[in-house]
DNA sequence: TTAATAGTAAGGTATTTACTTTAGTGTCAG
DNA sequence: CTGACACTAAAGTAAATACCTTACTATTAA
């Protein structure tokens, strides 16, 4: 229902490749904004807009202490996207393996069993 | 490098309720277009974009026997961003490993090793 | 052969992205 | 107090998205 905009949000936000550089660069602990913009080929704001997509999507948050603001990952959230994605793993996964079992029984000269 | 641009398509293609939804479908076996239409609220050409976004991606195949064409799940793609994923929770999941570690430590009293 | 079916091609539109530059606002160091 | 610093707000732009409608092309069925 809405967990579908949660998802909306959680795979737009991974697919670009400075949000997903940043996600890795957190991976490694938290950082100010500016850190986080200094390897990126873009000014710091466009850095900035790109930090409220993530944390919009709840990969990340943040909080400012004085003047600048320190950013972290926030593990929970791509926890999502990845219980979809392997939700839907397994179930073609079952799928093929029927698939597999029905052919190496066919091999096996069986088809004993009349498929309904 | 270019993986990237790959990882990019991926997600994006995860991105949109409709795509997911042809997945979900997909993932209980093959089914020609119009099938995959049916449930979705929108016209046939704009089922056939995501589609197309989709095969991009990786995330399907599919091919055209006399009028209709069927599609199809493509399990591999999948697995690249699933591997992107866990990668990065392992990273981070270790990571509080070890500061959850620290603050055991110091609760027990610890601290005995220099923290460098 | 004709008519329905299944898909495709083409073109148009409103919205959303991913940036930019410029101009601030608070905070801290000297 | 003053200037450098870290960030934020605003506004504008080019390109990409996600649709639409309206043709059109094959294929199959009657």
């Amino acid at each position: 229902m809405q967990r579908s905009q949660e998802l909306d949000r959680l795979f737009h936000a991974l697919a670009d490749p400075a949000r997903r550089a940043i996600l890795e660069r957190l991976g490694r602990g938290p950082a100010p904004v500016s850190e986080l913009a200094k390897p990126l080929p873009m000014s710091l704001p466009a850095t900035m807009q790109h930090l409220g997509v993530l944390e919009a999507a709840g990969l990340i948050r943040s909080q400012k202490v004085g003047r600048t603001r320190t950013c972290a990952i926030e593990p929970q959230a791509m926890s999502r996207a990845e219980q979809w994605i392997t939700a839907r793993r397994r179930e073609w996964e079952g799928r093929l393996d029927r698939l597999d079992d029905y052919l190496k029984n066919l091999e096996r000269g069986g088809d004993r069993h009349g498929s309904k």
